[in-house]
DNA sequence: CGGTATCCCTGCAGATACTG
DNA sequence: CAGTATCTGCAGGGATACCG
């Protein structure tokens, strides 16, 4: 696939602004990293520490995927040893809110999806798979 | 892995509450399904023929997991030929509100999004990859 | 109509080791 | 310090076929 290819499917795709969205930040750690920057620029081993679980991979990708969206920037000084300093754009600021406002949805309400989850599981089968039961009543 | 340990690990694990809820709607169809239901109950094959390129599969494991999640609810008339109708559940309804905010946020930035990412591009090798070019300047 | 069951494949993500 | 390279696994998701 050559970089001409993915301008036309950039145009063809006309799909569901969310999704597009999700397909950026959507990954494992893009939205924590963004909360962190959000809250200040941070060096990369500030990140790897403050992101808990995060490997140095999988942190550097995603920077980098946020970077190629405009959300991210990076400034290298070239001191000894070399620092990296991340930090959201203002492209960024503005997703913060929204954001955050869905955060607050999922802190306000994790207690009543739980709740779903073990009444879900416990009235069919109680197993965590969520495949439907034959028994499932009419 | 036994229910017991799933309802251990809830409360043991106690993230942050975007990763959760990322688990819920972040797979490739549970936005749609819930925007598209946002409008009003929708029957399985409506949603099927709304929803451009899903699946029967991924449909239904998608309206599974939100039913799971206590955001879709389910209900079976008993006629002939049978008929399902979905619908979201007031606690999916206070979540349309903060999504509709994010897919504002991607609809105005879109261009944006897709003019940094072309930009990076063809700054770093021109390519699709987002690996980091060795001649990155500093 | 409204699903299941099965196969398969891609790509996210973790672990580990190495480097300018 | 701030990465890259490589291997590997596993879950998400598509295609296809079948069922009550």
């Amino acid at each position: 696939m050559s970089p001409r290819d993915i301008e036309v499917t950039d145009q063809v795709i006309d799909t569901c602004p969310i999704r597009d969205l999700l397909d950026q930040v959507g990954g494992k750690w893009s939205v924590q990293v963004i909360e962190e920057l959000a809250e200040g620029p941070r060096r990369f081993s500030e990140l790897e520490r403050s992101i808990e679980g995060v490997s140095r991979r999988m942190l550097t990708r995603t920077l980098r995927s946020l970077e190629r969206d405009g959300l991210v920037s990076r400034t290298v000084y070239a001191t000894v040893p070399p620092s990296v300093e991340y930090a959201v754009t203002p492209l960024a600021t503005d997703l913060v809110v929204p954001l955050t406002a869905l955060a607050d949805w999922a802190r306000a309400h994790r207690a009543d999806v739980a709740a779903a989850r073990h009444a879900y599981d416990s009235t069919y089968g109680g197993n965590e798979q969520l495949a439907v039961p034959a028994g499932r009543p009419f």
